[in-house]
DNA sequence: CCAAGCGTATAGTCTCAGTAATACACATAT
DNA sequence: ATATGTGTATTACTGAGACTATACGCTTGG
C-alpha cells in the first residue's frame, strides 16, 4: 500500500505522512477508510511501530485521520473528501522541482525525460496488475 | 550555482553532492572546473561551511573532485568527462520513482503530470534566461 | 469473561546532521 | 613580505530521527 525508502535521507514519518495525504487527496482512502494497523505497517516495512504511530499522529493533529480508541485509525469524515484536480496537481510541485533541476543538470531534454517517465508509469501499470491479479 | 533546500529532509551535503555529481555527469562542469568556494557557498546558501567542505570531501573520496591545497577544488581530469545519454537517465531514476509513485497516489494521468512538467521545464528557462541576460 | 487486536505513553539509547569557534598549511597577487 | 584567498583539522555542542522495551486503556470476537 505503501512505499518507504529508509535510504532515501527523507524521514520515514515524514515519507509515510506525505503518502497517506496524498492518497486521501486523490481518493484511494475516502472518508471512513480503516488505515493499516500500525504493528503491520511496522513489520511489513521493518521498522519500529512507533516511527508508524508518530505518522498517525501528526496526520490526527492535522484534522486528516480520526483516531478510535481500540479501533483502527480511520480517514476523517469532515475534511474535503477530494482535492480538485488543480490542488492536487498542486500536491505535485515539489517533487516536480526535484525532477526538472535533477534532469537539467544531467543536461538531459524534455523528450528524453518524458519518454523515460511513460516507461516508468507503465512499468507501474504492470506492477498492479501482477499483485492485484487483474487481466 | 545549486539549489539547496534547508527543509525537504534530505541533508544538505547529500543534495549538493547529488548536484555536483549530476553536473559533472550532464558536462556543466568539465574536467579541471573550478568549484565555487567553501565559504562562499556557505554564505549564499546560508549554511556552516563544514558542512560544504563535508560534501566537497565525500566527492573527492569518489574520485570526482581533485584537491589542491591552497586553491579550489577542481573536477578530476582522468575521469569519463561526461556520462553517456543512458547512464544520465539512469541518474534520475530515483527522481522519476518518486515522481510516478506521488502522482499515482494523486490519481493524476500521464498527461497531467506531463503537461504540468513542460511547464516548470519553461519556467526554469525563463528563469535562466533572465539570470543571465540573454534575449 | 478473556484473549487478541487496536493505538498510545514513557523513558532511555544511539547515530547522524548541522552548527560553532579556532587554528592551521598552502598558494597567489600585490 | 604580507594580505588575502584556498581547503582542512579539531573539539564541542545541539537537535532530530529512529530504535528498544515495557506497560496501559480500549474494543471486539470467541
Amino acid at each position: 500500500m505503501f512505499q518507504l525508502n529508509p535510504h532515501s535521507g527523507v524521514p520515514i514519518y515524514r515519507q509515510l505522512c506525505e503518502q497517506v495525504r496524498r492518497m486521501i487527496a486523490g481518493g484511494q482512502l475516502p472518508a471512513g477508510a480503516a488505515l493499516p494497523s500500525v504493528r503491520d505497517l511496522a513489520i511489513e516495512h521493518a521498522v519500529n511501530p512507533m516511527t508508524i504511530s508518530k505518522a498517525y499522529s501528526l496526520l490526527e493533529a492535522e484534522g486528516l485521520l480520526e483516531r478510535h480508541r481500540g479501533r483502527p485509525m480511520t480517514v476523517a469524515s469532515r475534511p474535503r473528501l477530494q482535492a480538485g484536480p488543480s490542488q492536487r496537481l498542486n500536491a505535485l510541485n515539489s517533487e516536480l522541482d526535484r525532477l526538472v533541476l535533477a534532469a537539467r543538470q544531467l543536461d538531459l531534454t524534455p523528450t528524453e525525460v518524458i519518454k523515460a517517465l511513460r516507461e516508468k508509469w507503465e512499468a507501474a501499470d504492470a506492477g498492479i496488475r501482477r499483485r492485484t491479479g487483474s487481466r
